[in-house]
DNA sequence: CTGCATCCACCGGGATACTG
DNA sequence: CAGTATCCCGGTGGATGCAG
């Protein structure tokens, strides 16, 4: 038994490899910072335009209303006009909208628990960068 | 009853609102297509530069190196290297690398479950566009 | 085979000014 | 208040070429 080298677990293989495919274009759209700032704003209940403007703190318009209008297409966030002087406009998570928390928050989770973890390894890493950088490999001189 | 306009449930406000902000770095580095696409690959167990390179198809040499290094600094692979000649590196998951795939799941089950819904908003939302689109807002000329 | 270095095109996104 | 239109710069990422 045994073959030549491929050890590949076929049996979840193609789930793991091709499962991941699908998760990219869902990753582009919702998984920009100010997607997130914006759902985790809304998480909260409807909000007007400039509530979220300043909640957020350092969008710009631009991205604000793209962002909206983007999480709108997808049907994530409801938007409501009142055309009243001056006018108001409501957002508001759909019932989509608040699905996506789900998987937020699992990253959430990761985040708070692995983010140590991961800035305890950068710092090794620059060390070990350094140390071998005495007899680092430099084929063209730096200029 | 019932006040002016502040439904908020402040009990989870700071929570959701804050939390988020957490996730941004977080986001900000596992959260491109293609580290995503190489976490995926490694899921599978340990393989090789190339192994990789043409499992992925579409990254460039650039792009896999760039994003296995980074990988390697946050930890979240191991990057073996056998001194042959040929040479041959094989880049694994490390346990924390291993710990992502749970999040990512999530977004993975989150991304099947609810990109029919998605599409189906974003094709709505085009006819929409396209009836409002005749009485539509034009200040300034089209050039 | 594995990987760095360079050049370069593209566009994401900020600042600003203007309209309804 | 709630956007829209424009300019413009920096970073992202592809293509290529070269070195261990």
């Amino acid at each position: 038994m045994s073959d030549t080298n491929i050890p590949v677990r076929a049996t979840e293989a193609s789930d793991s490899r091709e499962g991941c495919r699908e998760v990219i274009p869902t990753l582009a759209r919702i998984g920009d910072k100010w997607t997130v700032m914006v759902v985790g704003s809304l998480s909260n209940g409807p909000m007007r335009y400039n509530q979220i403007a300043r909640l957020i703190e350092g969008i710009s318009q631009r991205m604000l209303t793209l962002t909206l209008k983007s999480l709108e297409q997808d049907g994530l966030v409801s938007r409501t006009m009142y055309p009243t002087i001056p006018p108001r406009v409501d957002y508001e998570l759909t019932d989509l909208g608040r699905s996506l928390i789900v998987p937020l928050r699992s990253l959430h989770s990761w985040a708070v628990e692995h983010q140590p973890a991961m800035l305890a390894a950068r710092e090794e890493f620059a060390k070990r960068e350094q140390q071998t950088g005495l007899r680092q490999t430099r084929f063209t001189d730096p200029k």
